[in-house]
DNA sequence: CCGCGGGCCTGAGAGC
DNA sequence: TGCTCTCAGGCCCGCG
């Protein structure tokens, strides 16, 4: 579910609402999410004041006073509430619930437990397994042409496949892939290493493609994000952004770029559906 | 190293 | 109404 701006919202709400604040003590509610919750999870929680929270990719990444780092992943279906008052029946799924000092509830609810929660050193952030090989962040004042075409450099794949390897570029899933090809012009089965560079600059479609993902990122973030069915903020607040889908969901639907008169189709690319508009995505 | 296909889970919706 | 099937915003793993 959750792509870089929902995850944002999420960040930017918790960010709000939890700096400064102490967690008094949590609860898991299974053995796991994606993986077992680790022996000394619970201990490293509890009694933490939260300093910062930052973002990389998908991953939240929520800072504890003391040196350690919470990193939650939010999978397909992982939502994060807050509840202000008594801890009333939990529901089901709400696998980790948080109890602040102030008598807040901060719930982690998750059907599908595709997400996660690791703590780890702050330190060690840069070197983690993963969040140390993510590519380079797509929201950032310096991903230009230049990052993407370096980042697209020698990839066999097609580009949408491209876009969704969060070594090439952090935190595009699905939606925003397809809707920044799009507002590129960019068909999604042309291979990646195609658009990188031409006589060592970066071609004309790389030079659309990556301030293209960077203004569709950036106007999702400010619609709080996209809510299909279950994605919401801590506070409730759904995303208004699926209003602005020119491809997503629309298979069968006219294209919405002015003077285009294409149908948008839907089709398969590595197991997940593409949408795009085979009129104005030609190459 | 790279790309691909299967698997992990539950719930919603379509079709019968 | 209820059953079965397919699909969903993501990522890890093993294989070639």
């Amino acid at each position: 579910m959750p792509e870089l701006p929902e995850v944002e919202t999420v960040r930017r709400s918790l960010e709000t609402q939890c700096v400064g604040s102490v967690v008094l003590d949590a609860q898991l509610n299974c053995p796991g999410l994606r993986w077992p919750f680790q022996d000394d999870f619970l201990q490293r929680l509890e009694g933490c004041r939260i300093s910062k929270l930052d973002r990389r990719g998908k991953y939240l990444l929520v800072h504890l006073e003391g040196g350690d780092a919470l990193i939650v992943h939010l999978g397909m279906s992982g939502t994060i509430t807050i509840f202000d008052d008594g801890p009333g029946q939990l529901r089901p799924h709400d696998h980790v619930v948080i109890t602040m000092e102030d008598g807040r509830l901060l719930i982690y609810n998750d059907p599908r437990r595709f997400g996660s929660m690791e703590i780890v050193s702050a330190g060690d952030l840069e070197s983690h397994r993963v969040i140390g090989r993510l590519g380079p962040e797509p929201v950032a004042a310096d991903f230009d042409a230049f990052v993407l075409a370096t980042a697209l450099q020698g990839r066999r794949c097609s580009i949408k496949s491209a876009l969704l390897n969060q070594h090439v570029v952090a935190g595009v899933g699905n939606i925003y892939a397809c809707e920044a090809l799009h507002r590129a012009r960019i068909s999604p089965r042309v291979l990646a290493g195609s658009l990188a560079t031409s006589s060592g600059k970066p071609t004309p479609r790389c030079r659309r493609l990556a301030p293209a993902i960077k203004s569709i990122l950036l106007s999702a973030i400010a619609a709080g994000g996209s809510t299909l069915k279950d994605f919401a903020a801590p506070d409730g607040a759904v995303g208004a952004y699926p209003s602005s889908f020119r491809v997503y969901g629309r298979d069968g639907l006219r294209c919405r770029r002015s003077g285009c008169s294409g149908v948008i189709r839907i089709f398969t690319q590595q197991g997940r559906s593409t949408f795009a508009c085979p009129r104005c995505q030609r190459s």
